[in-house]
DNA sequence: CTCTCTTGGTTGACACATCACCCATCCTGC
DNA sequence: GCAGGATGGGTGATGTGTCAACCAAGAGAG
């Protein structure tokens, strides 16, 4: 396909960055498994879910049209339009029309949902508060947000696919 | 349900809190999504995958029983037993009969699956190298690694459900 | 030797994500 | 006003993960 890309001696991860890797894949798996877990068992919403609903929630109209709320949150159409029609089966959204665009169509957060999301975010705060925050330092707080800024900065970075 | 585990007034997280929090979100979910998509496009390996055959490299024998795999890997025995059956469809890994256990199974790289992960492998790495770790320093990569231990370990400690 | 408990592993139903493709509706040039 | 592309959004197949239930084989206790 494009060798270019792959040298014949690729730069391999000193132990420290395989170290580091390893246990933040290890790390990040089981604290997203475990959060959708509890998210599930307590409040019968998936993460997934939650992140609409608190993203409608944020919103002062407390509708959005789809792609936009798609973009906002980072997740492809497809996906959405997908996870929209399970909630509003669910009766958590609600779809409207959109007089001003005849394709398109407005999400809005129904009292159902409103009631979910608030009986929800209190014991997950509390849930990724003990999971989380309660283990780090106000520096590795700190640390763990700059790591997270710079990587997503590296990610936005159009990838130089044959710097010479 | 259990109302004891969540006071009239959560611990909301603070806007530091908060922040560093949706932005690992996000660059958690975003990096994963990226990773999975070129190492698929690349190598027709899900990261999954990868995982499951980097393990298996990685023992000397070749050759492990599925528990095991999923206690070292850190899933769960349904999804290990789901994966493994896809894998073994697809050529990557063959089951062999356990004779000191009769229900027991061995899991083995098969020759092909070998091939797969010593082709997806440099790649890979050089793709984590330039999403992650070229965006960070020295200091903020040992940051990674504690942190991500620290959560780690706060996962694994018993979770104090109704503490005084 | 049987009765029960545990362990190793599978299965089926369902939720979720992605890809590729489709359809309808704008918008623009002419 | 209409041909053709861009945009908003849906669909279906497939792969993936979870839960709950199941089954078969070992391990002890009596």
């Amino acid at each position: 396909m494009n060798d270019i890309d792959t040298p014949a001696e690729p730069r391999w991860l000193s132990d420290t960055e395989q170290h580091a890797w390893r246990v933040f894949l290890r790390m990040q798996g089981q604290l997203i498994t475990r959060l959708g877990r509890e998210l599930q068992a307590d409040s019968d919403l998936s993460i997934a879910d939650y992140d609409v609903l608190v993203h409608l929630t944020d919103l002062a109209g407390g509708r959005r049209r789809i792609l936009e709320l798609a973009r906002e949150l980072d997740w492809e159409k497809s996906r959405m339009s997908h996870h929209l029609a399970r909630m509003a089966k669910r009766g958590l959204i609600a779809r409207e029309e959109c007089p001003a665009d005849g394709r398109g169509a407005f999400i809005a957060i129904t009292p159902a949902g409103q009631a979910a999301i608030e009986e929800a975010a209190p014991r997950h705060v509390e849930l990724v508060r003990r999971m989380v925050f309660d283990a780090l330092t106000p520096e590795q707080v700190a640390a763990l947000g700059t790591v997270s800024e710079q990587i997503l900065k590296q990610l936005d970075a159009p990838q130089p696919s044959c710097e010479g």
